[in-house]
RNA sequence: GUGGCUGUAGCUCAGUGGCAGAGCCCCGGAUUGUGAUUCCGGUUGUCGCGGGUUCGAUCCCCGUCAGCCACCCCA
């Protein structure tokens, strides 16, 4: 017996209705990011390890889908994008005016263990604006965000960006006398508060000098504790999105590049895995290609938005509607008398050829046969090719309503 | 890396210490220029894999692999 192949672990199949799903949020993702001026760029799939040992360190090797190549060379599948594109803006930074409003669709890799709204293999799309120092560059992309999910069908019920500043913790902990190390062991704190024993928390905010009240004090302060928050909630209100958006201080991104203002959109009442997230990263394009730029940029991976999208009833329908519309076709030409199979064809090239989408049998079946396999298409007519030629009948396979036409009307009959 | 649950036909799943099952799907047929429904017929399994207990294991035990879920982590 033949071993029977599987999948690698955390490795996808797309089949067709699951590929047109993924086109479907593919082409969501495009045409908002297209409105807002966004132009797309595309990157390696392999990079050398070290380029994320210099923004991670060395530990992430371990999340590497990593190895030498033929040439000694130690590389890595990419785990994100952030990199090549901070390596790409800044060996070309003067070829293009700033700010730069560039965004990518592609996939990425993590040597990860599989689970739900996380495989080791998945796409992302990645959007981003560089040499903007104006936190305007932030609401832009937040409002960009919110405007992803209302194009894949989701209202105000169904979720919300919260938005946090980096700043403003950094502010609160250089005001208690912390210095950098202690800013970023307490800012790590403060990221995994939510999911920590209190008693853990107070101990290790004791261990800082620090105590809860005071954390809870500057997170109930919200928006007041930030002025970059302050005007990103005036620009979204400006833009009618201001339903959309809540502050929320606990939101810090456990990466230690980011800069200023952070952000996630998390789903309401489902519970799911951050949908997206991002913030300001101002340092990361010098640290990586050496080019001081300003930046800052979200991603939005496929699995979690997908499964939140058939979890949600409008998207779904919406997802469901572009699932099908993509398998359909418009006309399925039956072969009535197997003498007329090259009428037949020239039939289907005619119509083709208006644009149309056509499938005609590959080998001889009954008439019968052809009908099923018509309905079963899904297409909107049959053209009924026989002993008529040059007419040929149209049939409306959901009313099977017919009638015969010249070959030079037949598109137009369809219209 | 840690833990819990699961593993039987292509799919969804029943089932029993004693011959392996249903539904769906798929394929073929029902007086050869018209489809749903219906009717008839058909294909498929080393019961995830390896070992142990037993006269006998798909079932009980151990291991292993895979999947799902949670933790860790989450760029």
């Amino acid at each position: 017996m033949a071993t029977r192949f599987q999948t690698l672990p955390g490795f996808r199949d797309f089949y067709p209705d699951d590929c047109a799903a993924r086109n479907h949020v593919f082409e969501t993702w495009r045409k908002v990011a297209r409105r807002y001026g966004f132009v797309e760029y595309e990157g390696p799939i392999l990079e050398p390890t070290d380029l994320y040992r210099r923004k991670s360190g060395a530990e992430i090797v371990n999340q590497l889908f990593c190895f030498t190549d033929k040439g000694e060379r130690d590389v890595s599948m990419r785990p994100e994008l952030t990199p090549t594109l901070a390596r790409m803006a800044a060996a070309r930074q003067r070829d293009f005016r700033k700010p730069l409003r560039w965004f990518s669709i592609g996939q990425f890799f993590r040597y990860e263990k599989h689970q739900k709204g996380r495989g080791r293999e998945f796409y992302q799309f990645n959007c981003d604006i560089l040499g903007e120092d104006s936190v305007l560059a932030d609401a832009e992309l937040m409002a960009l965000a919110i405007d992803l999910m209302c194009e894949l069908g989701f209202t105000r019920d169904d979720f919300r960006i919260r938005v946090s500043d980096r700043n403003a913790w950094v502010g609160f902990a250089t005001g208690k006398g912390l210095d950098e190390a202690g800013v970023t062991t307490f800012l790590q704190v403060i990221d995994k508060m939510e999911r920590t024993p209190e008693e853990k928390v107070i101990e290790q905010l004791g261990a800082l000098s620090i105590t809860l009240a005071e954390v809870k004090d500057f997170v109930a302060s919200g928006a007041e504790a930030s002025p970059s928050i302050g005007r990103i909630l005036a620009d979204l209100a400006a833009r009618g999105l201001a339903d959309f958006v809540e502050v929320d201080l606990g939101i810090v991104r456990g990466l230690a590049y980011y800069t200023g203002p952070v952000f996630e959109i998390f789903d309401i009442g489902k519970g799911m895995r951050a949908v997206a997230g991002g913030g300001r990263y101002d340092q990361l394009v010098g640290l990586i290609g050496g080019v001081e730029m300003a930046a800052c940029g979200f991603a939005m991976g496929d699995m979690v938005i997908t499964d939140l999208i058939r979890e949600t009833e409008g998207p779904a329908a919406k997802l469901n509607a572009a699932v099908a519309e993509s398998g359909r076709v418009d006309a399925y030409v039956v072969i009535a008398d197997p003498e007329k199979e090259a009428e037949a064809a020239s039939v289907s090239q005619r119509l083709r050829g208006a644009g149309l989408r056509v499938i005609a049998p590959l080998s001889p079946a009954k008439i019968a046969k052809q009908f099923q396999a018509a309905e079963q298409s899904g297409a909107t007519y049959a053209v009924v090719v026989g002993s008529e030629f040059p007419d040929v009948t149209l049939r409306h396979l959901a009313d099977r309503s017919e009638r015969v036409v010249a070959l030079e009307s037949l598109v137009a009959a369809m219209g």
